[in-house]
DNA sequence: CCCAAGACCTGGCGGC
DNA sequence: TGCCGCCAGGTCTTGG
């Protein structure tokens, strides 16, 4: 799926098209998502104009007059603009069709993503009032990955993936912002140094805004709310890696499995 | 509380 | 060409 600046640019894609205008039908070809489609979506929808379109981690949150639409694009989610006549394909589930006729097109084949409708203040759902600070915001630090990772045994590259912990880090930059740390995926995060966390932090970022300037990473089916794919995998350390040479050192990269997914490494250069 | 593994799905790929 | 097992951007749930 989609991670952060994924979603961050499906967002930017969307926005344009949607934002202030009136909701006139909603089609809801398969409603079983990882949790159902709420059968009163069309009739909670329709007739509301979109307010503003946001994200926090990787759930994007549409406000509207009387609640949000909630959207999480799981592994394989996509969210688009098309036209009105556009066929409609085997995992297109959702339509929410605008008054100029704009189409905001959700597909998913893997149906891990949700939609769901929130009337209460999405910081109190249950999906997100657990959540960590954005990469983005003040609080998220190397003295806050320190002081939140003492007495931790879990690898590092786990606890950098962990939404408790900081939101909207997935399998890829993880793996990317480690490499470009020096710092092995597989050590305990309770034994990273203060130090080591603040280049770690400041690398979470720029490997996100990096991802984020060229419009995300497609790796088979991401494409952003224009339609377009993303550009980052050309700038791939480590990820999809394993067995190649390292791009800085030229050692061979090494590839484990943590907590079942694919963990990529330079032995040469993170330690 | 912490951590590891299982669960949920479809589709693409490599190997035989 | 066909079938089989494995793998994939996430994260909630369960069990120790």
């Amino acid at each position: 799926m989609p991670e952060l600046p994924e979603v961050v640019v499906t967002l930017r894609g969307v926005s344009p098209h949607i934002v202030g205008k009136r909701v006139v039908s909603v089609a809801v070809r398969e409603a079983r998502l990882r949790w159902p489609v709420p059968e009163e979506l069309p009739a909670l929808l329709c007739g509301q104009a979109l307010l503003e379109g946001r994200q926090r981690g990787k759930y994007l949150l549409f406000r509207f007059a009387e609640g949000h639409l909630m959207i999480h694009l799981g592994m394989s989610g996509s969210l688009r603009i098309v036209r009105p006549d556009t066929p409609v394909g085997k995992h297109d589930h959702v339509d929410i069709t605008f008054a100029d006729g704009t189409v905001l097109r959700y597909t998913d084949p893997r149906r891990f993503g949700t939609i769901q409708w929130l009337v209460d203040a999405p910081e109190q759902h249950p999906l997100l009032c657990h959540l960590g600070p954005e990469p983005f915001a003040e609080a998220f630090s190397g003295d806050y990955l320190y002081q939140a990772s003492r007495g931790r045994k879990v690898p590092v590259k786990q606890f950098l993936m962990d939404n408790k912990v900081v939101v909207g880090v997935g399998n890829i930059y993880a793996n990317e912002s480690l490499f470009r740390s020096g710092i092995r995926p597989t050590v305990a995060a309770g034994k990273v140094s203060r130090a080591r966390f603040g280049v770690l932090a400041e690398q979470v970022r720029e490997v996100l805004a990096r991802a984020i300037e060229q419009g995300g990473t497609t790796l088979r089916d991401f494409v952003g709310g224009d339609g377009k794919p993303g550009y980052f995998k050309q700038q791939l350390y480590v990820y999809g890696r394993g067995g190649e040479n390292c791009l800085q050192c030229g050692a061979l990269l090494r590839e484990v499995r943590q907590g079942q997914r694919a963990t990529v490494y330079c032995p040469g250069c993170q330690r």
